[in-house]
DNA sequence: TTATTGTATACTGTATACAGTATACAATAA
DNA sequence: TTATTGTATACTGTATACAGTATACAATAA
């Protein structure tokens, strides 16, 4: 067969058709937070049977993005204060252990690969394309967590950052006072300390920046926030 | 109905059942890392159909117990040094974020009840139980982290407590050199930190004995230990 | 009226059936 | 013999069918 080689086909299952879909939908705040799923529905909506829709939602339910309770509806999660809290709390514990774990894998390539997002990132602000920002915010952070080469720390990540990002876009669908500029200059800041090897200082940024963000979204979404339980929970 | 109350009936699936079989197996060290699971085979043995198997192994692929691939078969996580590394410090690096959650919360009732867990295990091994004290030794972490109110938190720790479990549990099968009265004497430093209210010096102290652990567990393991990749990957 | 019970309907949980893929091994050709 | 191809078998992925539970609302009694 020559030298030529066939990169290796990688099988996509129904069910990991759905659970993107499912996914980008509920991250991209499509169902509001407490709102209920049905599976015969959502089958007939995607023209396939029901089994991998319930193991596309069993999937998602782990990942902290819908509830289910036996026998009942299958909710999106609904957030309370509380729940604000812990999902920007957790993901700023994770990245502050991302540092110790990435510095000593990056090197200059990586300061560039960084500069140049928060570059790309000059210009969505520039041409208002916010969604677009917001994946290249979340590109900045998995980038210095991948660098950590430390798969259940990512994997733990990625939980916490798609809800962190569920609640920013519900935000930024109900509010108009968002405040883009602050992405740039935070992460501007954190490219600083990670280049000076100061991993204190890095998260003490990444600290106070998820304190000061979870502070935010609770108060712009104010009366939009759920309890723990979803609404239709008993 | 006069004043009796009936408890809240708490309806348990088949796949529930499931679910905790097949994981307090894996966890207890029943099935050898790396080994595979028959999907028809298991759902034979429990006189059940394929269908809540599947989602039970669903359930423990994200709590990262089981592999799964597409149209293979689905294997019991193994180990490389490096997943030992992993979850040893992760599991740490929760504990301490669960030291500042939790500390505020703790009064003296639940450092009584702490010391308690320590007598127990002090007579776990003077009646050399060691099934019992490898509960009682999870009872005293969990009992800390459950303090932190942080259902996240808590979550994600479960997961990796889950896997360093099986190790230990993998290694107390194969080793003989198993020397309990550290536990004892890991957790009575820990407790007294905790009653200084020295966040620091429980950190550090958790920081440590993890990395011991961890350590012990790769030099002990050895050769046992796998690839990232389970066998029967391609 | 209002609270309670009965009944229809919608939805979830599980079993069964079958199609599609991987694996093991026999058959074939060099 | 050894490498390659063909074929049977085992296993996974998905569809369909049905039983069990929740929910909504009508019927009934106070």
């Amino acid at each position: 067969m020559d030298n030529f080689v066939f990169p290796e086909l990688k099988q996509r299952t129904v069910e990991d058709e759905i659970t993107s879909r499912l996914r980008n939908a509920i991250i991209g705040g499509n169902f509001a937070p407490g709102s209920h799923l049905n599976e015969t529905e959502v089958a007939k909506q995607m023209n396939v049977s029901r089994i991998p829709i319930r193991e596309a939602i069993k999937k998602l339910e782990q990942e902290g993005l819908l509830v289910r309770h036996t026998n009942r509806r299958v909710f999106v999660v609904s957030f309370s204060a509380h729940d604000v809290k812990e999902v920007f709390s957790m993901r700023a514990n994770l990245e502050c252990m991302a540092f110790e774990w990435a510095l000593p894998n990056m090197g200059v390539d990586d300061f560039v690969a960084l500069q140049d997002l928060i570059a790309q990132q000059k210009n969505a602000i520039a041409s208002e394309d916010y969604e677009n920002l917001a994946g290249l915010d979340m590109q900045f952070h998995e980038f210095i967590v991948s660098k950590a080469k430390h798969s259940r720390l990512l994997k733990s990540w990625y939980e916490q950052h798609a809800q962190s990002q569920m609640l920013l876009n519900v935000r930024f669908r109900k509010m108009s006072d968002y405040t883009p500029e602050t992405v740039v200059r935070d992460h501007i800041q954190i490219l600083e300390a990670i280049k000076r090897s100061d991993i204190d200082a890095a998260k003490l940024l990444t600290l106070q920046i998820s304190e000061r963000v979870a502070l935010e979204c609770c108060q712009t979404l104010g009366e939009f926030l759920g309890t723990s339980e979803p609404e239709g929970g008993r």
